[in-house]
DNA sequence: ACACAAACTTAAGCAGACTTAAATATAAAG
DNA sequence: CTTTATATTTAAGTCTGCTTAAGTTTGTGT
């Protein structure tokens, strides 16, 4: 039972690689607050069992099977949170936290079952996409900030970056879910901030919001 | 996050006291499959932090704080089960493992979410009761045990004991579930075997299996 | 009341996952 | 190509929750 760590390490591993598919050890202790010392330790843990590939001083790469690991990690994480969402009807911001704890418990088949009670989804709350059983990796839908959108377009939310947590909540408060369409009624130049309708209300949104909604452009 | 050993063992003294609310050390470290050396270490260790009452030799007993604690504990364990037996459709026999796994995690918020879903349930699938947010437990409704019906009595099911595995698996099988009707049609003195019939269908069972079923008995 | 087995505690030690501090590699800049 | 800053590793030590082995206490049976 006390794989949780080695299923953190590889989960930031996966998670944070460049696109060489590799990553620094520094990220990996900041990421899970955590010193450099702890990290080069269980990297030779890691090491020894052949999940990832490292030398000392050199950058980290997953092997094969060390990134099947991780992508089952990222699978269990992403079904707890729709389910979440979807079936307990926890709101968008406390999901993340919560399926962190869970995704170390709860057997396989247990996801198997959620997954299939969620009819096989591909995206979770935040839009990002799920690992199948066998590892497959839904692709992206092709989407675009909502920043990138002029007056008149509109668009249906696809994903959201988790960055933030009050941003999350700010994102419920004015009605902004996953599949939510937005309209840009106005947008200002001077500062790129923009009016939008959601669900028939009109908010007033900061560039720096709209950059962080991501939306699958709707036909004028 | 460590706190798992010790909610571990704050259960079982809970769930294992005697009538004065005692135990021996022995006892949990065979429900734990521990040493014995490693019981006295932990309980120490509650004694410290006043969850229990403890002088080297004697009998341990929870304080109010432990209890509080345990019955907490308790109270995850049964809601998660119910939760995963009612909700997500986990059969019987598979609950109690899975919620052993996931009673550690997850916030108090969402065990009272998902006993919000449940809507109040007083009672685990194993008819055990579920002490509430402020610690009230409901009383056990007075049952008897199947095995103590005579020929054409009949009784609804309110819990069974969980001794065994295989023994909740033919459960399932047979069709006895929470509050299903069982009726005894015939009853062999020799061996106290019965015939019983659950949902238009009739099995023939054993005393031993009948001692772990308890029913309310149904006016004749 | 005494002996002895069973229950319990103490002691010493180990593994996992950390820490801080010091040593060493690598990379970037002059 | 040497200096310096940054990244990484090594070393030594801590804390938790265990283990085995050895030593105590308790209570039971005759």
């Amino acid at each position: 039972m006390k794989n949780i760590s080695k299923e953190d390490y590889l989960s930031v591993i996966y998670k944070n690689s460049d696109d060489n598919k590799e990553i620094k050890a520094n990220l990996i202790a900041e990421k899970l607050l955590i010193s450099n010392a702890a990290v080069t330790d269980m990297l030779r843990k890691l090491s020894k069992e052949a999940l990832i590939d490292y030398k000392p001083y050199k950058s980290i790469k997953l092997t094969e099977s060390g990134e099947n690991y991780a992508k089952n990690m990222v699978r269990r994480h992403r079904i707890w949170e729709l389910f979440l969402h979807q079936v307990v009807g926890l709101p968008w911001d406390k999901v993340h936290d919560e399926a962190e704890k869970l995704e170390h418990s709860g057997s396989d088949e247990l996801i198997n079952r959620m997954e299939e009670m969620l009819n096989f989804p591909e995206f979770d709350p935040h839009g990002d996409p799920i690992p199948s059983k066998d590892g497959a990796i839904p692709k992206q839908r092709t989407t675009v900030s909502l920043s990138t959108l002029v007056e008149n377009d509109s668009g249906v939310v696809i994903r959201v970056n988790d960055f933030n947590k009050s941003f999350l909540i700010y994102l419920a408060q004015i009605g902004i879910e996953l599949n939510s369409i937005i309209e840009v009624k106005e947008k200002r130049s001077f500062d790129n901030s923009m009016l939008i309708s959601v669900s028939q209300k009109e908010w007033n949104i900061s560039e720096t919001l709209a950059e962080n909604v991501f939306v699958e452009k709707l036909k004028a």
